[in-house]
DNA sequence: GCCAACGTTGGC
DNA sequence: GCCAACGTTGGC
């Protein structure tokens, strides 16, 4: 098993509207970075846990946990001309771009903050903390999983 | 294949 | 809203 972090935007989808949707559960599409994508698509399995991050808002950091449920298909709003993620140069027959299905698991009472997760000496490697890092799917060690769990109230 | 220009991300 | 740091694009 796998853990991972996601980041989303909570205007735009937050771990309350994980929580809220039918089973819970919702696809995770728009990933339009190839690093991302090979992560999605190569790595991400199913049972994998994964970290929501809230990004660009108020209080960023991580908000909640999820449980990969499916594994990676091709994200069909590439192919939709109607949709933001629209691609029109990705070949149906060699879909470019993938999701994940993901299931809400927890919400933490409190975000755990990135500052707070700055100040650990525990996490020095996560891609969260580095200058510069900005994939929106990244992975995280079992080490680091457990440390930033531990820290979070369920 | 280089690299300048441009667009995007995301913390602050 | 600012802006640093990346990723992508496209001319050459």
């Amino acid at each position: 098993m796998n853990y991972w972090l996601f980041k989303s935007e909570p205007d735009a989808f937050s771990i309350d509207d994980l929580a809220n949707r039918t089973n819970q559960t919702e696809h995770w599409d728009g990933i339009r970075n190839y690093q991302a994508r090979n992560f999605l698509r190569d790595k991400v399995q199913q049972g994998d846990q994964v970290f929501i991050y809230h990004s660009s808002c108020k209080n960023v950091g991580i908000a909640g946990l999820a449980e990969v449920v499916k594994a990676a298909y091709p994200d069909h709003t590439q192919f939709d001309p109607e949709s933001n993620y629209y691609d029109p140069k990705s070949d149906p027959e060699n879909p470019r771009w993938f999701m994940v299905d993901v299931k809400f698991v927890a919400k933490f009472k409190q975000i755990l903050s990135l500052k707070n997760i700055k100040s650990m000496p525990e996490i020095t490697e996560l891609g969260l903390v580095k200058k510069g890092h900005r994939l929106s799917i990244m992975p995280v060690t079992k080490a680091e999983f457990e440390h930033l769990l531990a820290h979070c109230e369920q």
